[in-house]
Formats: structure tokens, sequence, C-alpha cells
DNA sequence: ACGGAATGTCATTTC
DNA sequence: TGGAAATGACATTCC
């Protein structure tokens, strides 16, 4: 009996770790065991429902929750006088044949419940927000259109060269170092992949290879061009004709239509100067020479739109990395979001057969109880309550201990 | 001729 | 408070 009664509690000690409810990805409500476990009844004082789809069946459990689990209800039934309240504490119990849980899948983790994985595996942390890039160096430390002077623009102090062959310039690459300026999001997941998750080994989904797909064919025009001192950042704000360029047709072509209106209205300094200068020393510029309003506004249009054409593609180029990023990390999620259903799925099978065991040992231990007359107790009229102390008693079904 | 993509520009907000 | 950056919306151009 004793030996019976250790491996009972046995069982009790792993409903420890029996947490149900706490999987948010719980959708199938089932049975929780917390009654039992409480200080409270430590009777069937809930039968016990769920189906079983394991080997149960073979078990003596299995009379045991038809024959009264099954159809004994909560209330209350014929009482019989309290015996004397029987302390029934066992002596120091063993986990009940361990071996035979760990042959059955309930190991070390197994008996965890899939909210501990939630907490310590994904480490989400829905109030951050991706860290945008800040593309603000792309005109600070390294300028990000180099001086022309000599090379391009216009001859200061005089607008004389209006033709043709000004129409040409030299390739002045921007210096805007994308790869340094933007924080790659690849290697900051918001969601930590574990060890035994390895999600990033998964297969990529669909909606993933989606994105990639979409990546490789918008990143290599929008991003790369950007990224590798193309025509794009020199087509912003040299002096090249926003359209007819680009497509790559070179460094020569036409004017863009603030060129020719520079070139109209004989503004005395180049492009770059105008939109590239800190403004302390654009201000400075403007000082230098005596510009008329049609010129001033001009330049200051120039300037304006030239920082908002590198604003917008950066802009663009964020958007882009942004849809990639998010892509990934839905793709992260998916995966987490099906190993944590694998694991459910084992817990509850573990839970099941948890439960089996415990009916069984239930009805072992009252199969050996006799009463004063020798009579045996029954299952329906009497129940195991342990109070806060750790004792364990048999009382009637109608009697709760909390109440003395 | 039409649609999509790329890019420029403007207005507005945010930093 | 002014300048710069960011960004949505729209326009323009090319393919």
């Amino acid at each position: 009996m004793d030996l019976t009664w250790q491996e009972l509690m046995a069982i009790t000690e792993l409903q420890v770790t029996d947490a149900p409810n706490e999987n948010p990805f719980e959708t199938v409500p089932y049975l929780s065991m917390e009654p039992m476990m409480s200080y409270g009844s430590f009777g069937m004082s809930q039968p016990l429902v769920e189906p079983s789809p394991l080997a149960c069946e073979a078990s003596p459990a299995t009379a045991f929750r038809g024959g009264y689990a099954e159809g004994v209800p909560t209330h209350q039934r014929g009482a019989r006088l309290l015996p004397p309240a029987q302390p029934l504490q066992p002596p120091p119990m063993s986990l009940l044949d361990m071996g035979m849980m760990n042959s059955q899948g309930l190991g070390k983790d197994n008996a965890r419940h899939p909210a501990d994985d939630l907490e310590s595996d994904s480490g989400l942390s829905l109030g951050s927000s991706p860290p945008l890039a800040s593309p603000e160096n792309a005109t600070h430390g390294v300028p990000a259109y180099l001086p022309s002077d000599g090379t391009l623009g216009y001859p200061e102090g005089e607008g004389s060269c209006i033709g043709d062959h000004c129409c040409t310039r030299a390739n002045v690459h921007s210096s805007v170092d994308y790869q340094n300026t933007f924080i790659p999001y690849s290697g900051t997941s918001y969601f930590p992949i574990t060890p035994n998750l390895q999600l990033a080994q998964q297969p990529m989904p669909q909606s993933q290879q989606q994105i990639t797909s979409m990546k490789q064919q918008l990143l290599p025009t929008a991003l790369h061009d950007l990224q590798m001192n193309g025509s794009s950042m020199s087509r912003g704000s040299q002096f090249q004709a926003p359209y007819p360029n680009s497509r790559g047709s070179g460094p020569t072509g036409p004017l863009s239509r603030d060129e020719r209106r520079a070139l109209g209205l004989k503004i005395p300094f180049s492009m770059d100067k105008i939109i590239n200068l800190p403004v302390d020393d654009f201000n400075e510029l403007l000082t230098q020479y005596t510009l008329s309003d049609a010129q001033l506004t001009l330049v200051r249009d120039i300037r304006r739109r030239g920082k908002n054409k590198v604003a917008a593609q950066n802009c663009r180029k964020r958007k882009l990395e942004n849809i990639v990023h998010l892509e990934n990390e839905l793709g992260q999620l998916k995966a987490q979001k099906e190993h944590l259903a694998r694991e459910r799925l084992e817990f509850q099978q573990n839970l099941t057969i948890i439960r089996c065991h415990l009916s069984d040992l239930y009805t072992k231990v009252f199969s050996q109880l006799r009463d004063e007359e020798g009579r045996p107790y029954s299952l329906e009229d009497y129940s195991l309550q342990q109070t806060n102390d750790g004792n364990i008693y048999l009382v009637p079904r109608n009697t709760s201990l909390d109440m003395e």
C-alpha cells in the first residue's frame, strides 16, 4: 500500500508541470488537472472525460473511468459519517517509473509546457519596431556628391559654356555607401532562433520565396544601383537628365530641367555645391555672388529638390528592405508556430498517459483501504484531500477539509 | 496604346 | 525655429 501511495504521489508531483491552458495556441480545451492538484479534493471530483487516444483502455483505469469517473457526478452522494481523519501522509515518495515515462516520450523537455518555449525561445518583442536605418550619414562624413569643380557644372563666374559640349560631364559617382549607412536587418532578428528550433534551416515558405523573388527583381535595379554608386544617385544631383539616363545610357545625356534652368539663369556655381554644401557653407557661397531673386529662388529650389531626390531614393530603399525583413520574420514565425504545434501535441499525449496512470493508481489505493468494519471505501463516497501542510486525508465527498 | 517600373517632385510631417 | 530628413501621393518618362 505504501508503495502504491508512493506511486500515486509521484504522479501528482508530475502534475506540477501541467498548465495546459497557458498554451497560446490552445484551440482544443482539455480537462485541467488542477482540482486534483490543489490542497482541496484529492479525488476525482471532476471526471476524466477526455477520451484517450492512447493505450489507456487496457489498463484498469478504463474501468475506473468508465465505472466511476464518468458515471459519478460531482454533486454529493449519500453521506457517511466522517471517520476519524486518517492521516495518510506517505513516506517520501519517488517518481513513478520514470523509465516508463521516458520511454513514452515524457522526457525532461517533453514535460515542459509549450508556453515555456514561447518565452525562452522566441524572445518575442512586439513592442520593438525594426530599427529603421537612417541614411543621414549619406551626406555626412563622406559627402554624397564629390566636389565637381572643374569637372562638371558651370565655370564659376561665367555662364558662357552653354552648348552641346557642356552637356557632357564627368561621371561623378556618388560616394554614398549604402552598405555602411544602412543597418541590415538580417543580422538582428526579433525572434531569435534557438538551436533546437533551427528555424533558419527550415524550408523557405512560399511567401518568402515570393519576396525573395521580388527582391531579386527589385533590388538589382533599385537598390543595387544605389549601392554600386550607380547612375541613380549621380543622376539625382549631378548634371544628368533624370529620365534619358535612367536606363544606363551613361554619363552623357540631355540636361535635367534644373540644369537647364541653372544654365538659363547663369547660376555661377555647380549643382553639386548647391545641393550638398552644408547650410552654412551654402549661405556663405551665396554671399560671394550677387544673385537676382530668380537666381536665388532657383538655387534654393535646386537644393531642396536635390536633397529630396536623395531622400526619396533612400526612403524607397528602406521600404524595400523593410518588406524583405518582414517577410523573413514571417517565415520564421510560421516555422516557430509549427514547432509549437508539434510540442503541444506531444504534450497532450503525455498528459493522457499520466492521467491513465493516475486513475489506475487511485483505483489501486482505494481497493486496499478498509474502514473500521472491514468494508472498502467507495470511490463514490470518499475522496482524498490534501491539506496545506501536505497531509492527505480520506474524507467523504461532501466534506471539505478547507472548512475545518 | 497601355500598363508597370523607375524616378522625380511636391506637400507635409518628423527629427 | 529653421534646416534636413522622411514619406505619402502624384507626375513623368521609359520600356
